[in-house]
DNA sequence: CTGTTAGCGCTTTCAG
DNA sequence: CTGAAAGCGCTAACAG
């Protein structure tokens, strides 16, 4: 009668290796686990019985008793997008190498599926959590001041949250997108459409209008957005509203809102596109309207890409240190959770502007 | 003398609710844990305590009674990878709508990784493993008979194991790859370039030494090599070694590969990229050439995306429905923990040519 | 229907 | 230096 197929047997104990070895259960603790004293060789007993048997220490019972998990939680908008994707690469990479190993959760930038997610990972018990917010307001974050109150460390990663003094980790949105629009005001560019904006209903009528309405929205978009109107006011260009896109983010609608920047009276002859999708979507507008790049339209976008660089022309594109961005948010927190006083400090990492030919001189009238 | 703001406050257990309610702890697990029977006034009172206090149960003691972690395995190449991003978010839809939640390991194709990988994952108990293995062998998969030997379930995502009959969740990569190049014999093509062969350091000089080399390396791999030689054989057109790229899969390689079949006495007219980096290191190769497609060269690629649907022209792609693969793999898991008998079958998905424009004619000698 | 009791597997005092 | 014993927070028999 062999094989009884079905219970496997239970995995072997420590108290088993305590008792295969003829030592006490402390004994075997303490050789398997790595602490306290134990004289070699009892400790070689344990280990040749451990061995024998297969022993592997059940991480479950070890953590109930220490209150350590070694499991980091992270909670993103969308592990599908290539942005966080590499982001929690970084994260993944950086936590690993220092012993703990990552849940990660998506919440499609809903804040209930954010709360709902780190109360999930607070009952899991993870050691510490990083959290790409979607959270603005005072009255958004109660979840987060929970999680730090019942003493689990908390970064925010990519995206600052006014009303929180933690540590965080963010790149620089706003000059490099100042930067960028620089580059096509330099080139002569006066009529600079901006895609991807706030989204809203309507397009908001004035500047602050526009700026609350960001404030109420994604924190990076908000950046972007303001490195933008810094480049504008430096320049003396004047700002309007019609260049800027309001609506869904998506594909779609990007392509749309470049149709109507396209059709303006006094139309718009460069684009500032501050996510990847937005940069397709105007990419197949100006495919409808057979228009060419940098000729009739000047292009500079967000999220470098080994596609961008193909482009014919090439596309001339904001590369952000995705995985480092995400390194450093482990790195801060494994930090702290080693004792290291949180410093509750920004850290901001900075993006590049990759310079390929996507840019020109508006067209002449 | 306000806030210590040492050690926070121990969250509440469940014998504080119970305390609080003013009733046994087994009632307040009872009705906490939501088994077993309690009468509505008892109920009531535990609910109240419990909400009184902002008990949350500790999901860590609760596995270790019941041995179940509601907590799933991943195991894949490269979470950073758009493809395994795109099929990690299926497998956390998938399961999350189930309660589970899932933690994510990648191994960069290193088989000691992925051992490792597996290895803590048990540790850590999950109730199950999905693995996009790198294994081919038979004494490659040790780890994985471990794994099923200890009673934790495993399904094979994307790539299958020949010596492993498990429920297995692939794409019909060889279908595909065979239609893809048959596209290209239609268009009147026969020097047909395979780029992202496998990583052997020479040209293996028969189809059969291809072929052997192929199935020691990442089984998709393998399936799209044996899909292009299926299409080759039907339309009688001749196997030429010197047309399939081996040696290191990177971007960089791909373009060096394509720079050499382009340079070829009799030079390759169109090229079948498997991978996106093959493809946009074939496009480099061709700008370094002042050659365009399809006028020039054909190009067909596998994993579509909005970026090529927008080059210009746009070009025709594979489709691998990357969500649904990972979606299907935790179901299949998921319906396994709920003790549906393992089928131990193979799922086969369909991905989708989708055609573009840079198929035409060969140019004209 | 409810409370008592005994573990899950490991760590951690605390004597010896 | 080693072993016995208590306990982490919860579930699960088992009486009552």
């Amino acid at each position: 009668m062999p094989a009884d197929r079905g219970r496997p047997p239970a995995p072997p104990t420590i108290s088993e290796v305590a008792a295969e070895a003829g030592v006490g259960r402390a004994t075997a603790a303490r050789t398997l686990g790595g602490y306290g004293y134990v004289s070699p060789e009892l400790k070689e007993r344990v280990l040749a019985a451990a061995e024998k048997l297969g022993y592997r220490a059940n991480a479950l019972a070890r953590s109930m008793s220490t209150g350590v998990s070694h499991t980091l939680g992270v909670v993103v908008a969308d592990i599908g997008n290539p942005f966080f994707a590499g982001m929690v690469r970084g994260i993944c990479d950086a936590s690993r190498a220092r012993g703990f190993d990552t849940i990660v959760l998506s919440t499609y930038e809903d804040l209930d599926e954010e709360i709902a997610a780190t109360g999930v990972l607070i009952d899991k018990r993870v050691d510490g959590v990083i959290i790409a917010s979607a959270a603005v307001g005072r009255d958004e974050v109660t979840h987060i001041r929970t999680a730090l109150k019942q003493g689990v460390p908390v970064v925010l990663v990519d995206r600052a949250v006014g009303s929180l003094d933690l540590d965080t980790v963010v790149i620089d949105n706003r000059d490099v997108a100042r930067e960028a629009v620089e580059t096509l005001i330099a080139a002569g560019h006066r009529r600079i459409g901006f895609v991807w904006g706030p989204p809203v209903a309507q397009a908001p009528a004035t500047r602050r209008a526009l700026l609350a309405a960001a404030a109420r929205n994604v924190w990076t978009d908000g950046e972007r957005l303001r490195g933008y109107l810094d480049a504008l006011d430096d320049a003396g260009v004047p700002f309007d509203p019609e260049l800027v896109m309001v609506g869904p983010k998506t594909e779609e609608h990007a392509t749309e809102e470049v149709g109507r920047m396209l059709a303006l009276p006094h139309r718009a002859t460069a684009l500032f596109c501050t996510e990847t999708d937005a940069m397709t979507g105007a990419l197949r507008a100006m495919r409808a309207r057979k228009l060419s790049y940098p000729g009739d339209l000047s292009l500079i976008g967000f999220d470098d890409s080994a596609w961008a660089a193909v482009m014919d022309p090439p596309l001339t594109m904001i590369e952000q240190p995705v995985r480092r961005l995400g390194a450093k948010a482990a790195e801060v927190l494994l930090d702290s959770l080693e004792g290291a006083e949180p410093r509750r400090e920004t850290h901001t990492l900075q993006a590049r502007l990759v310079v390929r030919s996507s840019v020109a001189p508006p067209p002449a009238r």
